[in-house]
DNA sequence: ACCGCCGATACCCGCAAGGTATCGAGCCCC
DNA sequence: GGGGCTCGATACCTTGCGGGTATCGGCGGT
């Protein structure tokens, strides 16, 4: 199988249409028809069901796209990865949603740098969701996850520390009294809808509250007195003058690690991942 | 980059040689050289360092090499995992070392198979080190690993459970009257030296010992009186006459994991996962 | 200095990838 | 129910690229 193949495949399993699908990849659709019964031919397995209006996924057909994806991401970073080993000086790429673990992170930075061999260290600080991807297709070497939103599958990790949540709210917001809050309690506040994450793939879900990407935008949307969130407790750092912090007892404790693609043994990354651990 | 690309490079990159590379591949040299120079060219890196007696792996060169091992190991398991699901009976299959955890891999089968909706489980005896490739290239869809010999890099995984390790000696062996050993004690055994696996790419281990890949194959010379081995003490349950097995203080512990690929989400999986881990 | 080894270059060939034109089968609508 | 529309398949042509042979150029070793 060719990445070309797996490409003009994953366009068709996506559109569902011969037709559209030729078109994103700019090319005929002929040519996009035979080159998917060929990739057919080959594995001797049908990947789609033609009708006369368009296509369906086989059980095959479904298999086929999860694992072609992969591929891509696999050969995306292959590509990153060995420009940024030939131009430019050796730099580790660490990623972490912006305005999360900001402490930590400063912390680790600094810990770092005063390691032996010390390398640059760019940090991206990316919108939430964004990370796996990066890690996947070699952007980022390293990431800042936090479990349970994130997901460590397919990366090595470790843990390095557990934290309980605190909501977020306004000041002089009624439940600013309490002293501890339940997520019930959160639930349908008049005007204090919580915020729409990404999913993973990239849609929002449902709901009321307004669409967000990233800590950051959160935030500002609380002190406007337009949102309300839970987040984790060293959060608190950051919160400027009009927002309360006011602990959850019932949101899930949240587990910081640091996650990096398996494969990659570089030197410079043990150093990090090893400085990390032992904050 | 096509797959084409990367066999040709990962040839060239093994042999450090254009010739045999090419002869590897059943081409020509030319058209080899052609392809990689065009490879460097569209990738704007230098790949190789040629010389009048061969060629030598760049930095980047290392680290494409690397990377399209794994991708054309995501495209060997994106071809295996789309036949399985088209072809045949839906089937988990299982890959564990032969002879190591058999017990538990007993009470595993047992218990997943009158679960709800258990699916047919191939169960594959491996040798030592082979679990992580067909992992890798979708041969197996999960694996029982033993830390810290195996890894479970780029897996996702759960802890089975953690023994610690004995020695096991032809009976009548001075030591075996010995309440517990060390290490020490098993080093340089005159007649009885310890075996060699194979290192993860397949290479043994200078010394003395016979080269093995399986425990059954260890467990027959040992009887045999020709070599002794330190396994987990689970090990036990399998020792037949004239084996004994004596506690070693200073061995690691071991602990046996249940390890998938990332991406496989499937029902049966996650059902034998969430088995394995009541256990 | 010469020979031999090895990668690069030059040049040619064939095939398969891509394009255009057209067909055939469902589906919808009138 | 028939005509038109949509969409994938088929037929056929063109071309660019992958692969082959022949040869060159450079470096080492004897």
């Amino acid at each position: 199988m060719e990445t070309r193949e797996l490409r003009y495949f994953i366009a068709v399993a996506e559109e569902l249409h011969f037709g559209r699908a030729a078109q994103r990849l700019g090319i005929a659709q002929p040519p996009l028809s035979r080159a998917i019964s060929q990739l057919e031919r080959r594995l001797g397995v049908p990947l789609l069901e033609r009708t006369s209006r368009g296509a369906t996924l086989t059980d095959a057909g479904s298999v086929l796209l999860r694992e072609a994806r992969a591929v891509l991401d696999a050969v995306a970073a292959a590509e990153r990865r060995t420009v940024r080993a030939a131009t430019g000086t050796p730099t580790l790429v660490l990623v972490a949603k912006a305005g999360a673990s900001s402490e930590l992170l400063a912390k680790l930075l600094d810990a770092y740098a005063v390691e032996p061999d010390a390398i640059t260290v760019d940090v991206i600080l990316s919108g939430v969701a964004e990370q796996e991807r990066m890690l996947r297709e070699g952007q980022a070497d390293v990431a800042l996850l936090h479990l349970p939103f994130d997901s460590t599958a397919g990366f090595d990790s470790e843990d390095l520390g557990t934290e309980d949540q605190v909501a977020i709210l306004p000041a002089g917001h009624p439940l600013t009294g309490r002293p501890h809050l339940l997520m019930a309690d959160l639930a349908d506040l008049p005007g204090l809808p919580m915020p729409r994450w990404p999913r993973r793939d990239g849609t929002y879900p449902d709901g009321a509250g307004p669409q967000v990407t990233t800590h950051t935008q959160v935030l500002q949307l609380v002190s406007l007195g337009r949102a309300c969130m839970v987040a984790p407790e060293s959060c608190r750092t950051q919160l400027h003058e009009g927002l309360v912090a006011v602990p959850v007892l019932d949101a899930p404790r949240v587990t910081t690690v640091i996650a990096w693609p398996p494969h990659s043994r570089s030197r410079a990354l043990a150093a990090l991942v090893r400085t990390a651990t032992r904050l």
